[in-house]
DNA sequence: TTTATATTTGATCAATTGGTTAAATCATAT
DNA sequence: ATATGATTTAACCAATTGATCAAATATAAA
């Protein structure tokens, strides 16, 4: 008998990861309860355990999850050292947003990890994953040498671009909310944004 | 008998308050226990509920308070539209994160507050609060007439300026612990950022 | 001292919640 | 059809935790 199109075998473990990925994303660690994800997944509170032994488990287990589907994405633009500087920020800047749009959970997530007290974990993640900043760090001190952009110091100049990026994401509620009227508009907004970082970037580090 | 130097009439709500904002600040709502939070105060936890009802009326209280000491700070200086603009740039920077240095637990609280779905309370306290970020836009869209800088919609200038504060507190563990070798430096990282944003900003914006 | 009021504490309650278990159901092979 | 193993569920347990309360202690007044 068929019921719905029951997904039995395969289909209930990524089911119950993409609730756990959302109720974790909105409520984080603490505040998301068993019953809601398994409400959101529409299965049996029993089966959380089934699958993942235990809550820290299943946030453990999302949590790589997101960080390993995200961040090597958006760190291999940044250390392709080929494309010329403006390109590779323009580029950077698209992809890190697009990514961020498709996994809005993401910052949420990364941020009750930090505040939780799970600092190491995060940092350990990220030395582990081969990420190498000081790729594009170099890359900068390079071009600022052959004065293709004006001086500025690498780390403020990459702080700069993540958190214009990153932030909007983060501060969505608030700024959809007080600084514009009509929360359908800030997707657009974070469209816009894709064009308006790099060059409010390229803009300022340009040589005159 | 002087076993300390009991502050026993006016002390305890203050130091209630004060232990609940470093709690509240760094594990949120869901994640503070009460316990914690007594301990942290160095009083019974029964105290907690003499003087604040619940735990989420202690929430409540310790937010709106951190909220109202904060963010009028931050907006009278953008709203403020004697100085140059240059210069209101520089010391909107400026106190904005000597602001954030002093509270560092403020990120962290609107974050939560955010993510556990109070986000109308939070609007509710910025229109309530009075502040007006459309004065700060007309005075941008004044100087963009009088072509004393080059055009930038002002919304995302503002998110830009504000993004590059913020962030840094809210990511410090991942920034200290990844981008920065020694967790020592980052005070002296976030100091030197109250000149390279308003550098940054005014560089991209000036017309040339 | 006595009385009254405010403050503080230890003990305890009631509800929530993560986790377990035994039974039921489904799928598959023989 | 039957047996076997994987999947799912309902009911339940144990621990945590926010909240309460009566008793104790301090504070001040009369």
């Amino acid at each position: 008998m068929d019921k719905k199109s029951n997904n039995q075998k395969h289909g209930t473990e990524a089911l119950i990861f993409e609730a756990a990925k959302k109720v974790f994303g909105m409520k984080g660690l603490h505040g998301a309860r068993m019953q809601e994800i398994a409400d959101e997944a529409g299965i049996n509170k029993a089966l959380l355990h089934y699958y993942f032994r235990s809550k820290n488990k299943l946030f453990e287990a999302v949590f790589s999850d997101i960080f390993h589907s995200f961040f090597p994405k958006a760190m291999e633009i940044m250390a392709n050292p080929v494309s010329p500087f403006n390109e590779k920020i323009e580029k950077f800047v698209d992809v890190y947003i697009s990514l961020l749009q498709e996994n809005p959970y993401t910052p949420g997530f990364m941020l009750h990890q930090l505040s939780t007290g799970g600092t190491e974990e995060v940092v350990s993640l990220f030395k582990d994953s081969g990420i190498k900043p000081e790729v594009f760090f170099h890359q900068i001190e390079k071009e600022i040498e052959q004065e293709t952009i004006s001086p500025i110091h690498p780390i403020h100049l990459v702080v700069n671009m993540i958190s214009m990026c990153i932030f909007p994401f983060i501060a969505r509620p608030i700024l959809s909310g007080f600084l514009l009227q009509d929360p359908s508009v800030y997707d657009q907004f974070l469209e816009e944004r894709k064009k308006e970082i790099p060059r409010f970037i390229i803009n300022s580090i340009k040589r005159k």
